[in-house]
DNA sequence: CGCCGAGTTGAACTGAATCAAGAAACGTGG
DNA sequence: CCACGTTTCTTGATTCAGTTCAACTCGGCG
């Protein structure tokens, strides 16, 4: 749990009566490989904190599905858009490698926004962290190439490329498994 | 100054005395059309609310440049990732058409998350809703195609198609110009 | 040992970009 | 208010990056 609290409180300063409040609402859980943590069209109800281990987002599909997301240890993970409105979701969460997490309901989120004065903050901070993500995301998708978005994901992240398979890098830089086996060809 | 009152408290009530602290911040102005609001490589030091008019954001490009989100009458905007980073901007943002906005400054937001209650929850909600459009439009480029974009354009904000050059919206879409051309033809 | 999924490579095809030119719409100054 | 010049939109021809279909290799796991 301490993990948690460490990241919580980078983010902003917590007094001990919230981080039991907030702690309180924590449950952890320990899920295998392969394990599909929200399923489409189910409504997401968690807020989860990565201990340990990875996960993927993807729209499911016949052939390859679409990976567009991924969460790592000490991240935070969530269909967070699906969390929000309390509607069903239009993608899947699964887990990439054994994982540990924590996890925070819907309903006990709404009651550390209620019960306390730092939650609204943290909300909105951990809120923009998101928004900007997505951003670079959305600009990254217009303004880039495939190529050009591997070879960032290899220098940014190049611990990613060697715990992944090739198959969702590729959907997540945006082309097929056969286009990005050739633009690895090309680069090296 | 009741546009922006009733839009504020429609996310989440006022009482008075926030809706003089929120009010004193805030200051009108009045662009015509074409104005650039926020240049390339500039900090973002607002949160602008559109009385009346339109906006467009891109990245400046050679030929056409790179249109990826408009905002209208009764709608909030800013280069927000800018802003809550107060950093650089890549993109830009201009007035389509004569626009009355009032605008609030970075300080002057750090101020009313000081001094009211309800600041960081409605900085949170709006946060909440930048996100969501955010996640909408990753999902839309990597699920859908040009034409289903443009056809859902269509259908959701037909208005929207007859106030902006379509070289903007083409780029919007994801296409260039001649291709957006095509895909209209095509539906016809 | 054999099977299956992941990754690579080749060939044919396709949708969109680019290059180029003409038509239509717009706005700006006389 | 018209005339001119500029910008926007369309259409055609060519090129190109990436998809699709298909076959083969490799490595792990039952």
């Amino acid at each position: 749990m301490q993990k948690i609290k460490e990241f919580l409180n980078a983010i902003t300063p917590l007094s001990p009566e919230e981080w039991i409040i907030f702690s309180s609402k924590l449950t952890s859980y320990e899920v295998p490989k392969k394990t599909i943590l929200l399923k489409h069209g189910a409504t997401e109800n968690y807020l989860y904190f990565i201990e340990k281990g990875m996960i993927r987002y993807y729209i499911p599909k016949e052939e390859n599905d679409l990976t567009f997301g991924f969460a790592f240890e000490n991240e935070l993970a969530s269909a967070y858009d699906s969390f929000l409105t309390q509607s069903p979701c239009r993608y899947e969460i699964e887990t990439l490698a054994d994982t540990k997490i924590w996890r925070l309901t819907h309903a006990g989120l709404a009651e550390i926004y209620e019960e306390t004065k730092v939650g609204n903050k943290m909300g909105r901070l951990i809120t923009e962290t998101l928004f900007r993500k997505e951003m670079k995301k959305e600009l990254s998708l217009r303004d880039e190439s495939a190529e050009e978005r591997y070879l960032k994901l290899f220098t940014e992240r190049p611990k990613l490329l060697q715990e992944i398979p090739l198959k969702y890098v590729a959907s997540y830089v945006g082309v097929t498994p056969q286009a990005l086996s050739r633009i690895r060809k090309r680069i090296s």
